[in-house]
DNA sequence: CAAGTTCTGGTCGACAGGACCATAACTTCC
DNA sequence: GGAAGTTATGGTCCTGTCGACCAGAACTTG
């Protein structure tokens, strides 16, 4: 909103011509995991620009409504999922030329979702894909627009989030295994953490995870049947996991 | 951008009228200390909508320059303040109506500083001032357009960034004590940190503040005159306290 | 039944972090 | 000039957390 309040050039009410006029949209890095590694959601472009490059899905804001329900409204056009709690705002992109049509500033979200595998089996497969986030970060990918940025912050965004709210059990599904969420961990952190020590953080304390009686079936490997559990109320206030490295802060250095 | 490639009705080439345009603006919440309490810089406004009231500062994004660019202008133009490393983008606010007179999409910037003081005491008086946050989060002071709401997110951010950032240094000159450190932190979170504790933190391991051999003027009560530190290279990586409560994670409940 | 795999509980030591005390070094006030 | 007050700085102790590691339980397949 115009707050140049000092300025004696602006008039008491503004005329919209006199201002660049910018479209703006809304782009979703959605993320789920698959065979235990991070994946993101990407659609490819069938016309130019970037005519046949991945792209992030999104779409223009519309004047009547707020910029989560535009998210909210993309995502549910986009998947059929209809859960707004885990949406997220993580960053605005407005470089110039980002578009080489036209002035296009984006508002990115980040969207964390089980079993998106189905959803995009039913569309068209060749229109839209999950693959690998570590594809996309390093490169072998090329995206369109600015999208590899956005992803990058995006993945960034969930390492954060990870140790400070509760995103980790929007990765796994209503009932869940200890060693499941203990996956999300490892997978999107990359990093190795003892499975006794990580079952202890989250099952002795309360509120974590409740045991629902139930065993999960062992995988194809055999071994023993683990619990099932389902999400606490914990969760709402922060992660109950840290990062390993994290803790040891102000070494590395002299 | 957009990336609706399974839509038919899109053409190849945007024509800019078929979508609704927006204005675009870029917000700073200028935070900084000031008798050991946070306060933020507004201006009041003197033009219709919400005139007389306050407002944070900010301006229109123009078509080429990024949004970051923008940000620094403004906080240039604002406050003669050219320091575009504190600046840091948290959020993005579109709702419709914000703004009565047309679509404006705003993206917020936060921006911490010391000395505003000299700054705003160089401006019109009337027109910028330096105010306590908690007159704004409290709403004592009730903003223009949605800048309460958008205050509040900034404040929620610095307190955040304080325990994972260096931001803590900004707040504080080139030259600094332990206890002028510490008053961020304790501004910030609201709260009381031993100070035989905090000094120990960040003095013992190097890295954190580098000892300048002089001492500070004690103040008006007396005292013993304070060590003169300046900021070590660690806080690029972060902030060497963590948020008292913030280790009882788990606790409450049960 | 044997071997393999995974889950689950236990122990132990290192260490960060907070509470608290004591002393040093300066101020102002009498 | 001394007393009282204030702030800075260093020390000690104690508790809880967290990771490494071990051992047993419970299932699989062959």
């Amino acid at each position: 909103m115009p707050t140049k309040t000092r300025d004696p050039g602006v008039p008491a009410a503004y005329n919209p011509s006199e201002f660049p006029a910018f479209a703006v949209t809304v782009d979703i890095v959605i993320l789920t995991m698959l065979k235990s590694r991070l994946h993101v959601l990407l659609v490819r472009r069938g016309v130019a620009p970037f005519e046949g490059k991945w792209a992030i899905p999104g779409g223009f804001k519309r004047p009547n409504e707020t910029l989560d329900e535009a998210a909210k409204r993309e995502l549910s056009e986009e998947t059929g999922v209809d859960s707004a709690s885990l949406l997220k705002q993580f960053g605005a992109y407005g470089d110039p030329g980002r578009d080489p049509r036209m002035n296009v500033v984006t508002v990115a979200y980040l969207a964390v979702l089980r079993d998106v595998g189905a959803v995009v089996a039913g569309t068209d497969a060749a229109a839209a894909a999950l693959l690998p986030v570590s594809e996309a970060l390093t490169g072998k990918l090329d995206l369109a627009f600015d999208h590899a940025r956005i992803v990058r912050d995006a993945v960034e965004r969930v390492r954060v989030d990870l140790e400070q709210t509760g995103i980790a059990t929007a990765f796994v599904g209503p009932t869940f295994t200890v060693a499941e969420l203990r996956a999300v961990y490892e997978a999107v952190w990359g990093v190795h953490l003892d499975g006794a020590n990580f079952r202890r953080r989250v099952v002795t304390e309360s509120g974590w995870v409740i045991p629902t009686g139930r065993r999960a079936r062992p995988g194809a490997a055999g071994g023993k049947p683990a619990e099932l559990f389902r999400a606490g109320r914990m969760w709402k206030q922060g992660g109950p996991i840290r990062h390993p490295q994290s803790p040891e802060r102000g070494k590395g250095n002299q």
